[in-house]
DNA sequence: CGTGATAAG
DNA sequence: CTTATCACG
């Protein structure tokens, strides 16, 4: 075979066929190391949360393979001093049911979080595998389904301690279909786990998401008056460009459109903050999902898409805020809040 | 976990829910070994083709493992003592992409027969996998497909040397749409090779079928008239009991009802005669297709749906036909003839 | 149970 | 690439 004078045809093509598909920034190659090496870069990132601190100055090639850490221990106290006392854990299983085949189950007994929120569950209640509706360390659990798309969206809480009160959705019709939001209240706060619309392919979805990221916004605002909130869950917007790998071919795509970074901008601006931006102000290559497509995880070539955002009365609290980027059985890791509440 | 009272129950739902899936003489068990074990009969069973010969007198349970022979060799002379000169192989692959994954190929290398026709491709010929498209065994190669169904349905064959003429289909539109057919003209004789259309779970598409038995006879009839012809493929039926491990659980299913079965029958006296069962007369437990549910390959529970029918006029010639039994990939097993033409 | 198609990410 | 669903067997 060769390519000749018809090889940037050919790229053009590829990068056409896959440019929704978060995978810009992704060449393909003929092979790659399944296990990244260190680098010296690398060990100075011992200070941040499992990804290296961001460049000083960009030259020339980047590597192929940022390495991974195993996370450091979280820190277990608030500005104020006071410990942590809420472990909340959150995850985009992308199939809850492929996920538990795959022991996502086992990395969740260790981490033994106190709420464990999940996002793309995509599993009609009654399918559920017992291997979670049994878990007895949770006996609090919550489901929310797609109603109309079987098999579509779909996200879950499970708790230690049972919370006041749990409901279901933002409270507006057309939003509340999907099975996307779960809010739980427990004495100190709301908890609020969100798999937010994607704008996907083609951006076929982005004025919908856009009516989303209102209402969405509203119904974080108004319980906000009532009690501080953790909002956890995919959010489906990187918001910076340190958010994700490529953010100049990433521009037009769904995740990273203006529109959904706007969207993401005035949710901070309504006094909600970037748990983990917070703590990791300049923290490079911390990404949360990666495409499966192009050994994108391998690359580290991925998003920061998970996120724990808090109202600005739980801040004094925030212990920790980490990226759980060494747990398998999805392409999203899980994260995890240290609070004191 | 307990059944109690309900447990009849139980099971009526499991039988309603499978029986059009032919596994009825299924009963699930709670494990079963892989591989099965010698018994008497087994040995006895050499003289046969891939079974044990059938039993004298049924009393109480049927072992649970009747064995799966290695084929002892073929014979390769015709009752008019001319050679085996053409050996023919079917196999309907359950999904030709699949079958390549699962090596398929590699025995049909090692059976290296001269015409090899497939059946269930499922798969259109621009997505045909290069391993098969490639193979310089079999320099002709023909392909029939569904023209609406993608991925449904299909035929080929290939020929290490070239037909003289090939044809798909059987010149009637109604019936021609599903790539079930193809037919190439040898110097001697017509090989047909066929998929023919399942009467599907319910039976809601036994009357289809009754008009295709009918129509597929007299297309073979017409043909017969102008040369003889070897007819291969899976004709989706278990023509009498001794064909199928559980005939009295499945006289309403597809594949075992009288009404599929008068048409195999009237296929024969329409002067076609079932090369296997001419050869092996009294050979039961000798089966080509066992339902992937239940372990039914592993404890024998299977049907003989497969069939190389031959005219009169080919007889003399007819040196061997043989199931192969062992080899895997499919649903379904491979069938041999060895003719002398 | 398992194949393929399709939708979605 | 990987998860779901569905139709078909």
């Amino acid at each position: 075979m060769h390519f000749g004078l018809c090889s940037s045809r050919i790229l053009c093509v590829r990068v056409c066929a896959v440019s929704f598909l978060r995978v810009c920034g992704l060449k393909k190659t003929v092979s790659m190391p399944k296990r990244a090496k260190k680098n010296e870069e690398a060990v100075e990132g011992e200070t941040g949360n499992g990804a290296e601190p961001a460049k000083k100055e960009k030259k020339g090639k980047e590597p192929e393979s940022p390495i991974l850490y195993e996370d450091p221990p979280a820190k277990m106290t608030g500005k104020d001093g006071r410990a942590s006392n809420m472990k909340i854990t959150s995850w985009n299983v992308d199939g809850l049911r492929a996920w538990v085949r795959k022991n996502g189950l086992d990395w969740v007994r260790k981490e033994d979080p106190d709420v464990l929120c999940l996002q793309e569950t995509k599993c009609a209640e009654k399918a559920l595998p017992s291997e979670v509706t049994d878990m007895p360390e949770y006996p609090h659990k919550y489901w929310a389904a797609s109603e109309d798309k079987e098999g579509y969206s779909g996200v879950a809480m499970l708790c230690k301690t049972e919370p006041l009160n749990v409901t279901y959705g933002i409270g507006k019709e057309e939003h509340d279909k999907e099975g996307r939001v779960i809010t739980a209240e427990f004495p100190s706060f709301f908890l609020v786990t969100a798999y937010v619309p994607n704008a996907s392919r083609g951006l076929v979805r982005l004025d919908y998401r856009k009516t989303w990221d209102v209402d969405f916004r509203a119904y974080l605002s108004g319980l906000d008056q009532r009690k501080p909130l953790v909002l956890c869950g995919d959010l489906n917007v990187a918001h910076q460009e340190i958010d994700l790998k490529n953010p100049k071919g990433n521009r037009k795509n769904a995740g990273f459109t203006p529109e959904e970074r706007e969207g993401f901008t005035q949710l901070l601006e309504a006094g909600f903050t970037d748990s983990f931006r917070e703590l990791y102000r300049e923290q490079a290559n911390a990404y949360t999902f990666w495409t499966y497509m192009m050994n994108a995880r391998a690359k580290n070539v991925g998003w920061r898409l998970d996120y724990f955002l808090l109202s600005s009365a739980l801040l004094p609290g925030l212990c920790d805020s980490k990226i759980r980027n060494t747990a398998m059985g999805s392409d999203h890791c899980p994260i995890t809040l240290y609070l004191a509440v």
